[in-house]
DNA sequence: CGTCCAGGTCTAC
DNA sequence: GGTAGACCTGGACGC
């Protein structure tokens, strides 16, 4: 089964497929599994009380097909996929400032929708297991979360989804410590979803507008294993975008180009405080301009 | 072998 | 409020 998915911003601007695909390197972690050139997603959902392999691949310019397995939710799956790939966002105000700077006028060709997880939850769980260790160390927690944890996929061997804040609730710590291997962020781990799990804890409300950057930060700081970086980092994918993330990477890349030796933190902020509420947005395409072959110019 | 550190955070001063 | 030291893990180094 096949659906259709227009690529259009919230105000009409212009998306990006291969820029959102690969905005982030959370983005790339288990279930989703991004082509290398960001022309295709596959991830696995959950939709009526099941879970369902869904394919994206870029069909034109400016739209995108679904491709699901015959008697999947059709709807249901092409809404996670939309508010995945944040196709409600208007990033318009944002475009009209990077129009006038000559380092980033690029992006508003369709950049800066950095690809989000179907719920908070996912999205930091997933940023708590980068946090002080190689990306091979994320990788295999967040393996290990999905692929022992997850809801297996109707018809699709071996791939699961994210798993629900229950089952790593329930989880012990033989997996914790013998599987996922997390170390000391185990227990931060099965304490947060315990407390989604338990209702005492909602971090998707979170994800809601009326709420200010300053309540969502300190909320997140409020968790186990969320400092600095990783309350950046998932406001970042709340789209929320005032905070610079800075760590170990964005540091040494952003004195790399920016050809100065010595860099201070604040001396970055100040670099990018004419964006205002979108500085870490800017500071981040940036940094990764990179990641995506430009296509050729006329 | 030991030491350091990776897209840090926590606790105790 | 700012700073040191510990912390799981595993791979890259120096000795």
């Amino acid at each position: 089964m096949v659906e259709r998915i227009e690529l259009r911003g919230g105000g009409g601007e212009p998306v990006d497929l291969a820029r959102t695909l690969l905005s982030h390197g959370v983005a790339e972690l288990t279930p989703n599994v991004v082509a290398e050139d960001g022309s295709a997603l596959e991830t696995v959902l959950p939709g009526s009380g099941q879970a369902w392999l869904v394919r994206v691949v870029a069909d034109g310019a400016d739209g995108a097909r679904m491709e699901i397995r015959d008697g999947a939710p059709a709807e249901e799956l092409a809404r996670a996929i939309r508010h995945m790939l944040r196709l409600d966002d208007d990033l318009r105000p944002f475009y009209a400032r990077a129009a006038a700077d000559p380092e980033l006028a690029w992006v508003t060709q369709g950049a800066g929708r950095m690809l989000r997880s179907p719920t908070v939850f996912e999205d930091l769980v997933k940023t708590i297991c980068t946090t002080n260790c190689t990306w091979a160390a994320t990788k295999r927690m967040v393996g290990a979360l999905v692929d022992e944890l997850g809801t297996p996929a109707a018809g699709a061997p071996g791939r699961r989804t994210f798993p629900s804040p229950a089952a790593m609730a329930e989880a012990g710590d033989d997996f914790y410590t013998g599987i996922a291997k997390a170390g000391y962020r185990g227990p931060y781990l099965r304490a947060i979803a315990a407390d989604v799990a338990e209702r005492r804890l909602d971090v998707e409300a979170l994800a809601d507008p009326a709420l200010p950057d300053a309540e969502v930060a300190e909320r997140l700081l409020a968790l186990p294993g969320v400092g600095p970086y990783a309350c950046a980092h998932t406001m970042m994918l709340l789209g929320r975008y005032g905070q610079l993330v800075l760590d170990s990477w964005t540091r040494p890349t952003y004195r790399r180009l920016s050809g100065r030796s010595r860099v201070t933190d604040k001396g970055i902020e100040k670099a990018f405080r004419r964006y205002r509420e979108y500085a870490g947005l800017a500071f981040w395409l940036m940094l990764t301009r990179d990641w995506v072959r430009e296509p050729a110019r006329t």
